[in-house]
DNA sequence: ACTCCGCATATTGTCATACAATTAAACCCA
DNA sequence: TGGGTTTAATTGTATGACAATATGCGGAGT
């Protein structure tokens, strides 16, 4: 039926074919898909570039696969870029302190945003001071980490910028390695700039916010 | 040889392996992979689940294969991934007031840097003000929309943060649709706003260079 | 000896087929 | 009607085969 679609990889085309039906269907996350049989069928190609197209697909979190529920729309998985970025810078060796300052200008970026809707929205405050008491208490080392990452993601999400959630994702990528380093005298002196941030944050001092977050991040140069 | 690896789709499994072999073996762009024979048997799986797990990284430009070359490193396709961002957003919908704002962070960020660097190298004011005339005198939308583009990345640029080069790159796939909205009125505004920026920036007035990029760029609100 | 043409060969691209694994749905029986 | 069992549909993986194609080697001609 299809008339021998132009060049380029058969299963590259298909995958284009299939992002189409999606869009021309209006389909929504969690929407089915045909079967691959189907879409074999439809497309005039074999199974094996069906597959190839669906698994180039389902490895970035346009679609989902599963066994008898068959293939349907998935939420693009931000984390799933952010890993591929990550590689991505990760080959070309950005300079850690490019990807430090960078973080430094994602992060108090949000700030003022998140000020704003802290004002309205005390339970952003709250949060933020229950994972930093949490931080507090926390002995090991791997335990700390994941919650300081926390932290931070919790703290820009409260900006409501969610692209600059999934960049914050990205960046964290490298900085978990840096973390590792991270020192027992300094973890405290990390949990105490917490508090300070969200406390200047929730009395709208912004510009101290900044300056305790800058600081706070700055704090990785040493390790480089 | 390689004892059963957990569960999880096999093909996603290799490719987070091939992924290690690139960087246990230090691979740059470029460099070249074993064939996917070879790699089927380092990895004890069919050429089946080879094929699937190169096609989903060649899918975004993680590796390049091609017939008798053989596969190869190649360099993440940014534009590959902005299409599929450009997807998650054709079906997500984040509201464009918080990519706006977002790009605001972003551009607004690397301000203070560009302005320090310019401060030594009056090569990089040169530059942009170069590009501000060239889209002075541009009468094609298409062309306009283009250098527009350009000059906004190479601000950027200025920086000399790459990362955030590379988000703003993700985040101009949302913008050019806005901008094919722009009306001839605005051309000459906004070209007038570039120079007062970059004027600003020369001279080190950089919060009147932030201010000036933020209403620059919060004139696409009245478009959405 | 040097150049150029052609061919063998290695490698990805694509296909047909088969079977395993899983699970959702249908069905049967109490 | 309810619950357990069977069935069938769908993806997951493997094997084998052939096509297409570019690369590098070798041979022929000058």
């Amino acid at each position: 039926m299809t008339p021998v679609l132009e060049r380029r990889n058969l299963s590259d085309r298909v995958a284009e074919r299939i992002k189409e039906y999606i869009l021309d269907h209006g389909l929504k996350p969690g929407d089915r898909l045909p079967t691959e049989h189907a879409l074999a069928d439809r497309f005039g190609v074999s199974r094996i570039s069906i597959r190839e197209a669906t698994k180039a697909l389902a490895f970035i979190g346009i679609i989902n696969a599963a066994p008898r529920r068959g293939l349907s729309v998935g939420q693009v998985n931000m984390h799933r870029v952010s890993e591929f970025l990550g590689f991505h810078l990760a080959i070309n060796n950005y300079p850690p302190v490019q990807l430090i300052e960078t973080r430094i200008v994602i992060e108090t970026g949000g700030l003022p945003h998140a000020a704003k809707r802290m004002a309205s929205q005390p339970e952003l405050y709250e949060r933020l001071c229950d994972l930093n008491g949490q931080l507090r208490v926390t002995k090991k080392l791997e335990a700390w980490i994941e919650l300081d990452i926390t932290f931070h993601r919790e703290l820009l999400d409260a900006s409501g910028l969610k692209p600059l959630v999934a960049f914050n994702d990205l960046l964290d990528l490298f900085f978990r390695r840096f973390r590792e380093s991270v020192k027992k005298a300094e973890w405290a002196a990390g949990v105490e700039g917490h508090q300070r941030l969200i406390d200047a944050l929730r009395d709208g001092e912004l510009s101290l916010a900044c300056d305790e977050l800058r600081e706070h991040i700055e704090s990785h140069k040493n390790r480089v």
